[in-house]
DNA sequence: GCACTATATAGCCAGAAAGCAATATAAGGA
DNA sequence: TCCTTATATTGCTTTCTGGCTATATAGTGC
């Protein structure tokens, strides 16, 4: 039952909804992600706690990036499933597309240093 | 958007996955959800209230009673498609299973004043 | 109309959750 | 080592949520 909640809690909050519509275009960082939504960085890293948490997003680290991207659902059959249907849900929602369109031309070395 | 958040929200409550879960199993009045899940009837009274709105469940008038049951889903796709999944999500939660059992034994007779 | 009963609503309180700014951590390059 | 940078954590405020008691509403039967 916990694990159950804590899918549909974490699925509960519209930011939380459109990240991973976003994360099933391309794996993010945390900047980008943070410039898509238009909020703070540390609301962006608490809400992806939040999903992995929920086994819905998986974290990899490299060099000063951590590239957050969707989990095959492995860890939980509800996150699994819901990941499913998020695939076509949504799709068509005015708000989602937006931001879609707008997050794909968002890349990280134009917000972050010249570290590349 | 909204109509999706709202039918998370309703199902992100453990209190309201139990309701559903009975719900399965039979038709129920708010005094037998009462007695089923041990809290106040205002309480049940709210919840099924959200489940109603995020189109999960169906409420139906009848003499004094108000009869709750699960919709076919054809008001949401997302409750349509959550509701079929939560058939056999949590069969075999230890929580679930002992509510369900007690849940079936309540009989709204035995409850409320000798009305029938 | 009046009493009774099942449910709904209103009002309140404690705890959860989402947001932010400030600070800490971790990794890379000088 | 020291500086910079990307992310995480902390601490705080505000809003939302779930619970309750008390009261209102809507049927039923006299």
């Amino acid at each position: 039952m916990k694990e159950f909640i804590k899918v549909m809690k974490a699925l509960s909050d519209p930011n939380r909804v459109k990240l991973v519509k976003m994360l099933q275009k391309r794996t993010m960082c945390v900047c980008e992600v943070q410039a898509s939504l238009g909020i703070a960085q540390p609301t962006v890293s608490k809400h992806l706690k939040i999903l992995e948490g929920a086994g819905l997003v998986d974290r990899k680290k490299e060099g000063l990036w951590v590239n957050y991207s969707l989990t095959d659902g492995g860890r939980s059959p509800y996150a699994a499933s819901l990941l499913g249907n998020l695939m076509h849900w949504l799709a068509d929602d005015p708000g989602i597309r937006d931001l879609i369109e707008k997050s794909e031309a968002i890349r990280r070395e134009d917000l972050c240093g010249t570290h590349g």
